[in-house]
DNA sequence: CGGGGGGTTGATCTCCTTCAATCAACGTGG
DNA sequence: CCACGTTGATTGAAGGAGATCAACCCCCCG
């Protein structure tokens, strides 16, 4: 499962306001002058999808940004009991200013292109340029209310409530990349595996089998293949979820 | 329960050089000019245990620090499902900057003391003085480790689990004022009631209490009174919370 | 003395975990 | 081309941890 870290790729560079990301990510207050701080000392790194990215308690020397791709944090305890705890999509942030060590595991779960700054370089630019460190507490705010909101789902949810909701946020984020609103039909497909919901939603792979199917057979959802979902009713979804309207964002 | 917002408190002022959390607040970082602009605007508010200071969905055209006191954070569902998201202890900031209506319900559980600020003269102050961003950002970050902690727990952990780390987390954190190291034999009182507490946990009244009883029997804790707590071995409870070793910060 | 809030404890039930068998899809080597 | 192992998913049967429902206690206060 482990493979070796691909080395930095030295030859691609994509201008940054060429980036797929650059209105949404740590940059997106930044003015061009500011940018160009960025891009001299920015560099890509690619992972493959399973690969690890960087192991809780590793020295971690670099921060980044999710140009493209999937991964996720988790925790595990020494039984290894694991509760994944962030979910990292295009644009999203990982590491922290200021800290010597990952906190959490960091795992590709598709092939993934990083838009990496050595930290103390970063750190440097945070101080010198307030539009980034801005954008920054932005961000770390709206993750501090997924996080809360992912709360709120393992404390007090069933494992129905559970799947439908970790279903209605991926369908959100899903429509998000396509600049929609998720109405009516909805379509997409799951990026992640049983095992890895299972880790997200605090419960056994077999309970979200069971679920994901009690779920088909109630005409929720409809499912193509092992992965693709078809939603036929959204409200009916949310319903299902337990949230009023519009809870359960993510990241 | 609900009770009157009580007004404020007018006549009370504090020089923020005297002010008990000045170094750990969200103006750890002023410089005396600074804290000058900051003096200028802030108003103190109390509030009486068992108040709520305000409802997810109100209007809030404050932030704030908490002075003294405990206050909890929670989200509740339709059907009356309730889970705790956060504990507000002397120092921790209140609402959030661009946000117009409260993501929360706040809730004082002793009688508390906050410094507030008018929600527009703040983002002001954000912007025109960077180190109180920067401590923002520094708290924030924090905040959303221990929200992550939290879902490890609510994820995984058993009730026993639970309530160790509960407990050792509060421990903790009253070792922190103190200015020690929790070791050996510790001392408190619980500033949470059974229900609080199993707002927090994700579980049931009965459960936390039988769990606490299960665990005096064990001799993991003693109890005098319905409060009163004292750890004869630290940890001997750390070990119960199923945490490696220094796992289980809070807020 | 009555009542209410907070806490404990017991009996029962149920939802989810655990353990296990089975299946489909896929790749690999003989 | 087929046997074989592997990986991810589904389904079943059994058991258990925690929820639910309910009784009761303690203490304070009007």
């Amino acid at each position: 499962m482990q493979k070796i870290i691909s080395s930095p790729d030295r030859y691609l560079h994509v201008q940054c306001s060429d980036c797929p990301i650059r209105h949404r990510a740590v940059c997106a207050r930044c003015d061009d002058d500011e940018l160009q701080l960025l891009e001299e000392v920015k560099f890509y790194r690619s992972f493959e999808a399973g690969q690890t990215i960087v192991w809780s308690g590793d020295r971690m020397d670099f921060v980044a940004s999710v140009v493209s791709g999937i991964a996720t944090l988790s925790q595990t305890m020494e039984d290894g009991r694991r509760q994944m705890v962030g979910l990292l999509l295009p644009s999203d942030f990982v590491g922290r200013p200021g800290r010597e060590t990952a906190a959490y595991d960091v795992t590709a779960t598709t092939d993934m292109l990083m838009c990496c700054f050595r930290k103390k370089q970063f750190e440097d630019i945070m101080l010198s340029t307030p539009h980034v460190g801005q954008r920054l507490l932005e961000m770390t705010l709206d993750e501090l209310d997924a996080a809360r909101e992912w709360m709120l789902l393992l404390g007090r949810k069933s494992a129905r409530e559970k799947l439908a909701s970790l279903i209605a946020i991926i369908a959100r984020r899903d429509a998000a990349l396509k600049l929609m609103q998720p109405e009516g039909q909805v379509s997409f497909d799951l990026p992640l595996s049983r095992e890895a919901m299972a880790d997200y939603l605090g419960m056994t792979l077999e309970t979200v089998s069971r679920q994901v199917s009690a779920l088909r057979r109630d005409g929720v959802i409809e499912i193509k293949g092992k992965r693709h979902v078809t939603i036929p009713d959204f409200d009916r979804l949310i319903e299902e979820a337990g949230d009023d309207q519009d809870g359960g964002f993510l990241t």
